[in-house]
DNA sequence: GTTGATAATGAAAATCATTTTCAATAAGTA
DNA sequence: TACTTATTGAAAATGATTTTCATTATCAAC
């Protein structure tokens, strides 16, 4: 099952119905390599669906994050993006050039983060790690 | 010297002049365990000085962001709460139920994390870690 | 100290992103 | 095919932040 299958499986699911748009703004974040903010997501479905109103990209991606599909990433340049969510953990290594972003598995850093909220008498709930630089492509440029 | 002299050396520094609201709001910054936002800045700085505009405080904390002064700290409850940065890295550790943040010293983190953008072809340039939990108060109540 | 140039202030208006409202439309089950 | 109800898009509402602007206050020069 291709992930787009998953993703409107997902959907139906939860009793919501499959319909143009929404299959619209998916097929964009599913073929986006960058997080993307509602106003990108907006902007490039439009191309294939013109009558397209915001709102309905706004109330879409809020749906995909509550589904656990897409996840917010938070950048310099804002914190309102959205990115396809990886199975397993999320840590991203971001190009600051493109966009792109990049899952990358941890060298077990999570027992390395639980022994500092121990030194700080602290019980660890949750971490977050994000790396940024330039990547292959962009160094070339 | 005192980190709130330093602070408005530096503000005089850049030629910006020291007032009674600069000072309260950055008594109320320097005091602060947690990250605060503009409205919290602002409700909190009021109680001395009754008259201060909420414009006042966002631009004053803008001023020392830039400065380098306070850093903006990403939570799950919102991406507008400023802390006062230490010098030095910045890594947090912040609790998730009184928001008290505590910076703390890597387990030299940075070389592991060079490593993961070597493996994957990009040029580190910045990083970005923040670990949340309970902290030893609030494990108590 | 007084003066004067100009930076800073606060109120109101403007802006920008996001959410809500609502009547019209479309999905999908019966 | 008909019907229930979720979805849609436009417009209005909201909330956070920024800009504008006339008034006030700081501080350097005298």
């Amino acid at each position: 099952m291709q992930t787009k299958e998953i993703w409107m499986a997902k959907l139906k699911e939860k009793g919501m119905r499959i319909t143009a748009q929404r299959e619209a703004i998916v097929d964009i974040l599913l073929t986006s390599e960058k997080a993307l903010d509602p106003l990108e997501v907006y902007d490039l479905t439009r191309r294939s669906h013109p009558s397209l109103g915001i709102v309905t990209v706004y109330r879409t991606m809020e749906c995909l994050e509550h589904l656990g599909l897409l996840q917010k990433v938070h950048q310099a340049c804002g914190c309102n993006k959205y990115l396809k969510l990886k199975a397993g953990h999320h840590h991203l290594l971001i190009c600051t050039n493109c966009g792109r972003a990049v899952y990358f598995e941890g060298l077990n850093f999570e027992d390395q983060f639980e022994k500092v909220a121990e030194n700080n008498n602290f019980q660890l709930q949750d971490h977050w790690l994000q790396l940024s630089g330039l990547c292959g492509r962009c160094q070339k440029i």
